[in-house]
RNA sequence: GCUCGUGUGGCGGAACAGGCAGACGCAACGGACUUAAAAUCCGUCGGAGUAAAAUCCGUACCGGUUCAAGUCCGGUCACGAGCACCA
């Protein structure tokens, strides 16, 4: 029987009645933890990306699994979420249907994939034994203040009638229909993320990671050194007081201390409180008239920064520590709210956007820093070099002293400190929808806000519920889960309607799988510390600063309430590249260029489909898919069954200290196989762990040709091919095995190891280079020293010739590489 | 605008740690087998050049370091990604 689809059934069966994937913690061998990012159940079938990112790490998997590793590979769903739910707003079909239905789809095809994964640890995001455990955590992080409810601005889509999520507004606008997004003032959940801020960018060199993940990650949290420095305020011609009855402190952060005493006027965020504290009875009505102005202004506009500089002067004075003077403080929306203290110190002369808003309102400019004493630099002057001028007792200091020499000085006033500020907000986790994990969380009159106790856990998400969108959380208008008694005062009270970001539930998914039937715990903890963390992560780069982040903030939020003990939850992580079109675009139904994995598997088998995948394209960078490379590797597979044919009756052994000249290279091909399959699989060079096959498979059909084959050492070479082969096309090698006549499973054999002393050849060919460029190549002792190998080659009667009456200068040799001839 | 990444034949892609550029495969071409086709097997396959060789050019472009550069350094261009008024 040729490989077919039938083939793959045969062996799934197979493997699913003798468990032969079933992990058990207690075999024998290291624990590896292999994962990859779990799946969302929006379509019905797997897609190509599926299928490219499983079929290549099971591979993996099933390599280590053969190396002697004890893996563990579970899978699971990422349940809850936007999809399903604006699925059942268009067709009525309610989410939990059509999710649990797809989820059901997709399990028959992984399986069909023939992946290892043990099925007894699946979990799903959307079921109550694991949401359960989300709440569980959100209750947890709340009584560590690491879980907080504030008023914040919000991506609003005045179409939809809902709040979108950052990820889901794309340049501005919404995903779903296009609209402009509006920013919308409403009380929401964070998790304060910004507390490890630092500790997440600490952990980061450690990690084996791709290093443009890790330089996302930076900037994300986006740390900045710099100085936070202040101001007493003036309004109406009095000072202003706090509510101690202190003067009150206009604080900025700035990194160009430096710069301080150019300072001609200060800016605060429009809707910041400090604004209207600080705004004049004379100034108010602009200064509302400009709040409203910003608060329009769609992001759009606010992305764009070639946009002109607006703001409005808000009456009042802030007084420069230094030289006493009085600098106008203005409000503009060109400071952001959310980061620093919301207010900026503005040196026109240093900073492009201070200059273009000074010369715009007329505001001084003046010149504190000099590329060397005494230019007249073009303003503004924003090179991080120079000395300080016009600056009277700093005058001449160069800029990085200068900071140090200011911050000092206004430290003795109490006027200023060194400040370390991260471009990193805490997440936002509250959405205003339906298909997510409850907010555990009461509203009391009386005593404000309260968890639901642990015993009540899981908060229940119901079935029958209006989630059509119209500006309120479906939950709130559902009335049997809104209402409910204070744990605390027993007196009538309304759940929390909102639902919790789907990053919630997948921040730490990769805990749950081991022990994912725990009812008591969230999960065991040592076994927890035993299993984790997870040794090789793969999935999409696009989860850089989102999934990937907020995974490693909860594992070491739940380090620090002692539910584990280690830093990080992904040691290791891949990315693997996005498959195109055949016409080099990005896949999409409208541009009609998409491949449907399944007519392919159905008409070659899984094995001819992972084996293209595998050889195809360079693992992290993906590329255009074709057709006829589809072909390529039904040839290859054919090839290796015909092999197989050859070898199946053979019953002879053979003697490996007795090798003819023939068997011996092939022998060396075999174990260059070995030794280049086992290195380049290990580091997801899958591509180039097909071609050293493919070259054995030539290196065999030459070794046939020459009539004078040894039977067993053939056996043995094809057998050990099939071995190599086995994790990227399972159940073909499966069969193949079994017909040789070989006991199950192929997967219970040890991976080869390779012979060194086969790799050492008598001889080997070098080329010899005259001034760098190859002139002719000459074959010389593999052992042989620099001395001899000189010999050699000044004694070949080529070399004359090739010197054409130029002398040798210098003699270059390259152990088993190159010789190289300096001439002149 | 800033930051990062990538650029190799007709195509997908190789190239340890500076050491013979183009592994392996696809497509193409020539041949064997065949009545024929498919399948299989053998051979050629970066460009210029030659009867064939020799030889020269060639890893986006310009320059540098080195005995030797796809690889290292400086600059330019193109494409892609991330961030985006972060003070």
């Amino acid at each position: 029987m040729s490989y077919s689809v039938e083939i793959d059934r045969k062996w799934q069966k197979k493997w699913e009645e003798t468990g032969l994937y079933k992990f058990d913690p207690n075999k024998k061998g290291d624990k590896l933890y292999c994962l990859e990012m779990f799946s969302y159940p929006s379509g019905a079938n797997l897609h190509l990306g599926h299928w490219y990112n499983y079929s290549l790490t099971d591979s993996w998997s099933r390599f280590k699994r053969m190396q002697g590793f004890n893996v563990f590979h579970p899978m699971g769903f990422d349940a809850f979420g936007l999809p399903a739910e604006n699925y059942a707003i268009k067709t009525g079909i309610h989410p939990q249907d059509s999710t649990l239905k797809n989820i059901a789809t997709m399990e028959k095809q992984l399986k069909e994939m023939g992946a290892t994964f043990d099925w007894d640890y699946e979990l799903a995001t959307c079921m109550p034994d694991y949401y359960k455990w989300n709440q569980w955590l959100f209750i947890k992080l709340f009584e560590k203040g690491l879980a907080y409810r504030k008023n914040a601005l919000v991506n609003w889509c005045p179409k939809c009638q809902t709040v979108l999520a950052n990820e889901q507004v794309i340049d501005g606008k919404c995903e779903r229909c296009d609209s402009e997004i509006e920013r919308k003032n409403m009380t929401q959940w964070f998790f304060a993320i910004t507390k490890y801020a630092q500790e997440l960018l600490d952990c980061l060199p450690q990690l084996d990671w791709p290093e443009k993940t890790k330089k996302i990650q930076t900037n994300w949290i986006g740390r900045s050194e710099g100085s936070e420095v202040s101001f007493f305020c003036e309004k109406d011609g009095e000072q202003l007081k706090d509510e101690n009855g202190d003067p009150l402190k206009l604080t900025v952060f700035t990194t160009r201390a430096d710069t301080f005493m150019g300072v001609t006027y200060v800016v605060v965020a429009p809707e910041s409180e400090i604004c209207t504290r600080l705004t004049t009875e004379a100034q108010k009505e602009a200064v509302e008239e400009y709040k409203a102005f910003t608060a329009k202004a769609s992001d759009i506009d606010r992305m764009s920064t070639t946009r002109e500089k607006t703001g409005v002067f808000t009456g009042s004075y802030a007084i420069h520590p230094l030289n006493g003077k009085k600098v106008p403080i203005w409000a503009s929306d060109y400071v952001i709210a959310g980061y620093g203290t919301g207010v900026v110190m503005a040196v026109p002369a240093h900073d492009e956007r201070d200059f273009e808003f000074a010369t715009k309102f007329g505001l001084d400019i003046i010149r504190v820093v000099a590329s060397s004493e005494g230019a007249e630099d073009e303003l503004p002057y924003c090179e991080k070099k120079g000395v300080l001028v016009n600056s009277g007792e700093f005058d001449g200091i160069e800029m990085h002293k200068a900071i140090d020499a200011i911050v000092n000085k206004l430290a003795t006033m109490d006027m200023g400190s060194k400040k370390v500020n991260y471009r990193l907000r805490d997440w936002l986790i509250s959405r205003q929808r339906y298909w997510g994990t409850p907010i555990p969380m009461i509203h009391c009159p009386s005593c404000g806000i309260v968890p639901v106790p642990e015993k009540d856990l899981p908060v229940l998400l119901p079935y029958d519920v209006e989630f059509k969108p119209d500006g309120e959380s479906p939950l709130a208008k559902c009335d049997s889960f809104m209402n409910c008694k204070c744990p605390k005062c027993g007196a009538d009270a309304k759940r929390d309607p909102d639902t919790m970001d789907t990053f919630v539930d997948s921040s730490w998914y990769e805990l749950r799988y081991p022990d994912n039937k725990n009812s008591g715990e969230i999960f065991n903890k040592d076994l927890i510390n035993k299993m984790c963390p997870v040794d090789k992560y793969v999935g999409g780069p696009e989860h850089a600063a989102m999934h990937l982040l907020y995974s490693r903030f909860i594992c070491k939020a739940m380090r620090d309430m002692g539910l584990l003990n280690f830093d990080e939850p992904f040691k290791s992580l891949v990315h693997q590249g996005i498959i195109l079109g055949p016409d080099g675009n990005r896949m999409s139904k409208s541009r009609g260029n998409t491949v449907a994995p399944d007519e392919y598997v159905s008409k070659y088998g899984s094995d001819v489909f992972r084996t293209y995948l595998a050889f195809g394209f360079a693992y992290t960078e993906g590329g255009p898919w074709s057709d006829t490379g589809l072909q390529a590797i039904v040839k290859f597979v054919n090839r290796v069954e015909r092999l197989a044919d050859d070898i199946k009756d053979i019953k002879d052994s053979y003697d490996p200290s007795s090798l003819s000249k023939d068997d011996k290279d092939l022998n060396y091909v075999l174990n260059y196989t070995i030794k280049a399959v086992t290195y380049d699989t290990d580091r997801f060079q899958f591509n180039t762990s097909i071609a050293r096959m493919m070259e054995l498979i030539n290196a065999i059909s030459k070794y046939q040709q020459s009539g004078n084959v040894n039977k067993g050492f053939l056996r043995h070479t094809v057998e050990t091919l099939l071995i190599l082969y086995a994790p990227y096309a399972p159940h073909f090698t499966e069969e193949q095995w079994e017909k040789i006549g070989n006991g199950y499973s192929i997967f219970n054999q040890e991976w080869p190891s390779f012979d060194e002393s086969a790799l050492v050849k008598d001889t080997i060919e070098i080329a010899v280079q005259i001034n760098g460029r190859v002139s002719f190549k000459v074959d010389i002792p593999s052992e042989a020293d620099q001395a001899s190998v000189e010999e050699i080659v000044k004694s070949d009667p080529r070399l004359n010739d090739a010197l054409a009456g130029r002398s040798i200068v210098k003699f270059i040799y390259v152990k088993g590489r190159l010789a190289n001839i300096v001439a002149k």
